[in-house]
DNA sequence: CTGCATGCAAACCCTTTGCATTGGG
DNA sequence: CCCAATGCAAAGGGTTTGCATGCAG
C-alpha cells in the first residue's frame, strides 16, 4: 500500500527504505513502502532520526535517551524492535567491541564493505574511521582475493576495531 | 613466593605467567609466580588447559563444559573469574562478533597485533585466520602510519571480523 | 591462622518477549 | 474493523558479585 507523507530531514538513507522521494508544493515528500511488512511509524522515524543525527555508533540506551526528547512516550522495547527491524532491512548495522558489554548501532553505509573504529584503550572513546583511503581499499581487494583463492571464502564485509591510544590520552 | 609443580602440557604461553620452566627427573616442572596476586590454582590451570587445547576462540560455556571433564567440581564463576584474570594479565583476549551475544575467549598471541576471524553469515561458523601474510602485514604497517600522522592515534592492536560465506555453504 | 580462591546462588545488565491496548489503513 | 506496532512489565541470556567455606602458605 503506497502512502505519501512529508519529510523534513531528507537523507540519502531514505532512499533505501522509501524508494521514492518527490517534491510537492516546495516540500519534500516521500512515497513510501508503507506495507504490512514495514510501516514507517513515529517511533521508527525517531530512532532513524537519532541515528542520522549522529555520525557514528550509539548504544541502545543512548538512542533511547535522545529519542525520548523527540517523542517522549517512546518505550525501550520499540527502540530495540526498530533497531532489529532496521538491521534486517540493511539500514542499521551492529558493532561490538572486544570485552565491552553493550552493542553499538549505526546506519549502514551501503558503499563501504568495511567499517573501522578507533577504540582508545585508555579513555574508552570510540571514533569512526570510515574513510575509504587507499590503504583500506587495497587491503580489502587483496585479502578478498586471497581468501577466495585459498579458502573459497566469499567476503561480503569487514568489521575492524583498531585499539590504541588517542591524541588526548597521549598528552 | 616461589613454588614448583609439574606440568604435563607445557606450552609457550606458560612462559608468560610462569617465568621459568625446568626439567627435573625427566619431567617438565614450572617454577611459578605463586604470589598473593596470582596463584596458579586447579581451576585456573584447567581453564588455561582448555584454551590451549583448542586453537581458537571459545565461549565461556564451551570452556566450562570441557573444564568440567577435567575437573568436575569447577563452577561457572571460576571460569569467568579466571578468564578476567587472564585477560588482565594479558594471557587471554576477548572478541565479539557484530550482533552476536556471547563473547569469545582465546589465548593471546603476543606476536600478533592483529586477530582476524572469518565469520560465515550463513552457518555462523567462526574460523581463525591468524596467519600474518604479506597483505595483512603491509596493511598494518601502512594504516598504523596513517593513523599516527593524521590523528595522532597510536595503534596497539587490531581486531578484524571478516563476514562472508564459507566453502561448505557456497556448495 | 590469615586471606585469597572457590562454588553456589542470587543479583546484575542488557536485550527480548508476552500481553493488553492503540491507531492507522 | 482488523491487525501490526506500541508501551509496559516481566522474562531471558550471559556475566558478575556476595557470601560462607575451603585450603594453601
Amino acid at each position: 500500500m503506497l502512502s505519501i507523507y512529508p519529510l523534513d530531514n531528507f537523507g540519502f538513507l531514505d532512499i533505501i527504505y522509501l524508494k521514492i522521494k518527490i517534491i510537492f508544493k516546495g516540500r519534500w515528500y516521500a512515497m513510501g513502502i508503507n506495507s504490512k511488512e514495514f510501516r514507517m511509524t513515529k517511533p521508527r522515524e525517531v530512532v532513524l532520526a537519532v541515528l542520522r543525527s549522529r555520525k557514528g555508533h550509539l548504544t541502545a540506551d543512548e538512542i533511547f535517551e535522545v529519542a525520548k526528547e523527540l517523542y517522549p512516550s517512546i518505550g525501550f522495547a520499540s527502540v530495540y524492535r526498530s533497531l532489529r527491524l532496521f538491521e534486517k532491512y540493511g539500514i542499521v548495522e551492529v558493532v561490538s567491541f572486544g570485552n565491552r558489554r553493550k552493542k553499538h548501532y549505526q546506519l549502514k553505509n551501503r558503499r563501504t564493505k568495511v567499517k573501522i573504529h578507533l577504540v582508545c584503550t585508555n579513555c574508552a572513546k570510540i571514533k569512526d574511521f570510515s574513510e575509504r583511503n587507499k590503504e583500506v581499499k587495497r587491503f580489502l581487494k587483496e585479502i578478498s582475493e586471497t581468501l577466495y583463492n585459498k579458502y573459497k571464502f566469499k567476503l561480503s564485509s569487514v568489521d575492524m576495531q583498531i585499539f590504541g591510544e588517542c591524541e588526548e590520552c597521549k598528552k
